[in-house]
Order: C-alpha cells, then structure tokens, then sequence
DNA sequence: TAGTTATCTGAATGCTCCTTCAATCAGTAC
DNA sequence: GTACTGATTGAAGGAGCATTCAGATAACTA
C-alpha cells in the first residue's frame, strides 16, 4: 500500500514536473499552516450540528420567518414531536446562540439571533445559485 | 393535562386582556402561514446535517480557506481518519453541493463551493458579533 | 498484456443522539 | 398553604449514522 507521504510526493512530482525533498517539505509546511487556519475556531461546528436536526431546524426556520418572538405553546403545534422535546430542541438552539429566550411570567418566548438569520440567508443564497445554474 | 390549543387560548387572551374564538383562530391561521413559509424550502436542512459532522467540516474548513483546490492525498493527513472516511465525506460534501470535484488522470481535486464560504462567513460573523458582546 | 496507482463503493458494526416518559421546577390563582 | 399552569430536566431505549474493512473501479505505466 501506498504511504500517505509517497502519495504526496508523486503529486508535487507530477505538478511542478521533477520534484525533490524540499519542494515536498514546502508543500507540506503549507498543508499545515491551513489546517492550522481552517481549525482555529471549532467553534461553529455545533452550530452546524444543531441545525441539522429537522426539530431544531424548523424551530429555528419559523423563528427567523416570524416578525416577532413566538411563545413555546405557539411553536409546539408546528412540529410533530411531543413537547418536551420542543423544549430540548429549543434549548439546545439556545444553547448554540441560534435563538433567544425571555421569561414573562409561565410563558417562555423565544425569537431567532443574528447568527441564525445569516446563516438561513446563506443557505437561501447558495441554493437559489445553484438553480440559477442548473436553469441554464 | 391542558392540550396545546387550550394553551394557545390561555395565551392570547394573557396578550389581549380578553378574546374571543376569532381571536384564537386568527392566531392559529397566521401561525400556519407562518410554517408554510418556513418549511417552503426543506433543501437547505441537509446542507447544515453534512457540516455538523467534524470530519466533513473539517475538510469543508480546509478548502474554504485554501487558495485553490486541493487533492485527497493532500486533504487525508488533514484529518485523522481512514482513506476510505475521507473518500464517503468527500462525496457527501460533493452531494451536498458544499463542494465541486474534478478529475485529472488518476488524481481528484476538490474545492469549496460559494454556497460553503457564504454559510462559513456567516457563521464566522455571528461568532465574532457574539464574543464583542460578551466583550462589553 | 499485466501490474500499479489513486480513489471510490458497499456492507457491517459500533456509537451517537433524538425522542419519549416521568418527575420537577418556577409562577399564578385561590 | 394547596392546586393549578407552562415549561424544563434527566434517564433510557431505539433509530440512524459514521467509520472501517474488503473489494472494485478507472487511469497510468512497463
């Protein structure tokens, strides 16, 4: 079997024409200094991660759609999950700073952040590209 | 137990002093309205369940911040799992329009759609928005 | 032709995580 | 105080998914 580092190798080989231990050493140093740069914050993954549960997603959708925050007992009979775990997914949107909560008595509301209402505009904008294309 | 539209009564009653069935239907038809605006595109869930996985996201991260494209052999070492793994991410990335791949003779190289810079940006976004809050 | 290379595909297993049930927590009304 | 309310929390079972191994594929080389 071929070694990750010989794979390499015959790459930089084949691209710059002859290749010798330094310009393999170069391509590696690069290699690292990205992934250095690509994994300096982790920290959006789970964001991903949440939405891409269908309960939490289409919480997350009808609160970014809503012009105002919307209360548990109104979002509860637009999924078809019970209502405890209306109240997970939520918390776990908050928990992923994707939506606010705010107390008002027994009465919980809840409405999108900034953070959910970029990324939903995001992937609205990558998808009507995509038809753009596929159109053509 | 109360079910969810006696809640929903409770409520909007709680929000307008009094009300009456009108009021509760009118609630009900704007919160439908609401949900089929939302749940309209269902496509984008998918794109957010591919970037939840760390693997995928990492070679997704990888290829958004790389200047050009980048072969499997170069992308592998970036991540530690099997060839194989990288290979089954690879293509679901590829599925999910997230990221394009081109052949050259025996070698493939893949790069980052728009769509994956656009959601990588705003995610970004958010994260920094929400640490200058934390900041104040 | 046969042998090698880089990568992909399919099946299976192990693990994660989503949902539900039950109990519990804060508020409100009496 | 007790009896309700809306909503949350924790534990557990089950469904789904990510990884791996094994084998296959397409392209290059001798």
């Amino acid at each position: 079997m071929a070694t990750a580092s010989s794979r390499l190798r015959r790459l930089v080989a084949d691209e710059l024409g002859e290749c010798c231990d330094a310009d393999v050493d170069r391509r590696l140093t690069e290699l690292e200094r990205l992934a250095d740069d690509a994994f300096a914050d982790d920290a959006s993954r789970p964001v991903f991660a949440v939405l891409g549960n269908e309960t939490r997603y289409r919480l997350a959708r009808v609160l970014a759609v809503a012009d105002d925050e919307l209360c548990v007992c109104e979002l509860e009979p637009l999924v078809d999950v019970s209502e405890s775990a209306v109240s997970h997914a939520l918390s776990d949107l908050v928990d992923a700073g994707l939506v606010s909560r705010r107390k008002d008595g027994n009465w919980r509301y809840y409405d999108s952040t900034d953070l959910a209402d970029g990324l939903f505009a995001a992937a609205d904008r990558g998808a009507s590209e995509e038809s753009e294309v596929s159109d053509q």
